[in-house]
DNA sequence: TGATTATATCATTGAATGCTGATGTGATGA
DNA sequence: TCATCACATCAGCATTCAATGATATAATCA
């Protein structure tokens, strides 16, 4: 049985992975890889909505998972830290191993449900 | 814009991330990080329920994060592969940074809002 | 075989969450 | 000041998803 102070580090550790657990968020942070970016060019990056990335953003942020940075008109953003990258790279790493596992898990499959029974 | 083979790569990507990115599925992780356990040796380290715990199992493995081995009646689960338990760790270390940030993030919280008013 | 143990599956329900479209806000330039 | 640009915020909707309780399956033992 876990205890108070157990739970609420899962907890942040689970809102932390949460950050990284959506398509647009991950195009996101994609985008912001290599770069800074305003929002504009998030826009033709992933091709979301405006207001979409806006809300992302705010959370990517809220998280500090990303930090911004006013210039004129424009907001720029970029990752809040090398580790974020480094997350990211570990991910691609054992995306590589269980890809076939993750590629049938339909349970979260937004996209499609092809696959066999199991 | 996006062209498919990255948004699949993204969804993908998200969909294993989505497995760490629940406090539940983080605490049968971590329980299975220092040893293989059966399903009621993980409702005891958790305090989860049984089928909440076979649930999420079911889609840790489905999804390649861990790995199971029938012994008599008991099914024994353990970590998939050792980049699992980096990943957990490179979190950890994130968090370590970020934690002001996720904590305060209340976005995705489901245990409270406290907060001040952004 | 029948009882019990260990685990998986299923339907349901309520909550969380992503997306959209409209609107608000602040900065810039005419 | 007025129009415009860049971005944030908000309400509403539709979907996803986690948890539960009941039930099914499969293995073991008497």
């Amino acid at each position: 049985m876990l205890i108070a102070g157990e739970q609420l580090q899962l907890n942040l550790k689970a809102k932390l992975f949460r950050g990284f657990a959506d398509p647009s968020r991950l195009a996101i942070l994609e985008a912001l890889r290599s770069t800074p970016l305003n929002v504009g060019e998030i826009v033709e990056a992933t091709g979301l909505s405006q207001s979409n990335i806006s809300n992302h953003l705010g959370c990517l942020r809220d998280c500090g998972l990303v930090v911004s940075e006013q210039r004129g008109r424009f907001t720029y953003y970029r990752l809040a830290d090398d580790r974020i990258d480094s997350l990211l790279r570990l991910a691609e790493e054992v995306l590589s191993d269980v890809a076939k596992g993750v590629y049938q898990c339909t349970r979260y499959d937004s996209t499609e449900g092809d696959s066999d029974g199991e």
